[in-house]
DNA sequence: ATAATATTCGACAAACTGTAGAATGTCAAG
DNA sequence: CTTGACATTCTACAGTTTGTCGAATATTAT
């Protein structure tokens, strides 16, 4: 399967630059973060605070004046981000084949980070103890 | 968290809808599935075949000629796709946050399908045994 | 060869993302 | 209060993706 972008593409490439800049740094000013993705590649600071602003509609960062400056900050933590978004992607999945998607999963994790593994299954053990809580 | 359409939407409507006709049929002329999206909306024939068309440019059906007339059949089972399609994403969220993304798994899991969890915690151990045997 | 059918082409609209110059707003120093 | 310097917003365009079709073309059957 090719595919070249990859489908659910979750976020387009200056935004996630964007909030990775802010997940590392908390806060940052427009210019601040320019600066950061300027010192890798070629940008206008313009763009970068178009993309700012159209994620403050996305309700994916936060916006406050500063001392007489915008501070932007991120609106969820990258855990929490990535729990939002991957509860929505799987959701989507999981419609399609949960043992498909379920295969898949163990398989990437196998594959990124095997450890990983043993954390899963007290993840597991524990979403069941709180299951049997709740009946 | 809002965002209409959710983050990695993984297919349009359309091509989602298409594909799930053939998963259902293993195979169907254009026309055939243009009448069972036509009996759910207004739709007209040459739309459908325009998106089987970008589905088969994507590698994500196969067109051949039947008698007198192509017909389809997906290139991969729901199965197949779910799990390429997971892994994919899930690389890209696990580059995010690996434990946000288990713990939003374990949970979209428990919600939809608690049995689930039980099968689960088999695929991790045939995992684990299969990773010592490589090593 | 004609009429009926099937398939492909070309187009347009609406989102979404990247890109950035132009216009406008703000505030402090003179 | 006017002028600069700096900050912020506006406007615009290009490229991509998906949905949507009518028109043109090709194929088949009569």
């Amino acid at each position: 399967m090719k595919s070249k972008e990859g489908f659910g593409k979750v976020l387009g490439r200056l935004e996630r630059e964007i909030l990775e800049v802010l997940w590392a740094r908390q806060e940052a000013t427009g210019k601040a973060i320019f600066a950061e993705i300027k010192s890798t590649r070629e940008i206008a600071l313009t763009t970068v605070l178009t993309v700012l602003e159209r994620l403050w509609k996305k309700g994916l960062v936060k916006k406050v004046k500063g001392d007489s400056v915008y501070v932007f900050r991120p609106a969820y933590t990258k855990e929490g981000f990535a729990r939002e978004v991957s509860g929505t992607v799987l959701k989507g999945i999981f419609e399609i084949s949960k043992s498909g998607a379920c295969a898949s999963f163990i398989d990437t994790l196998a594959d990124t980070d095997p450890v990983e593994l043993d954390r899963l299954t007290v993840l597991i053990e524990n979403k069941k103890k709180e299951l049997e809580r709740k009946r």
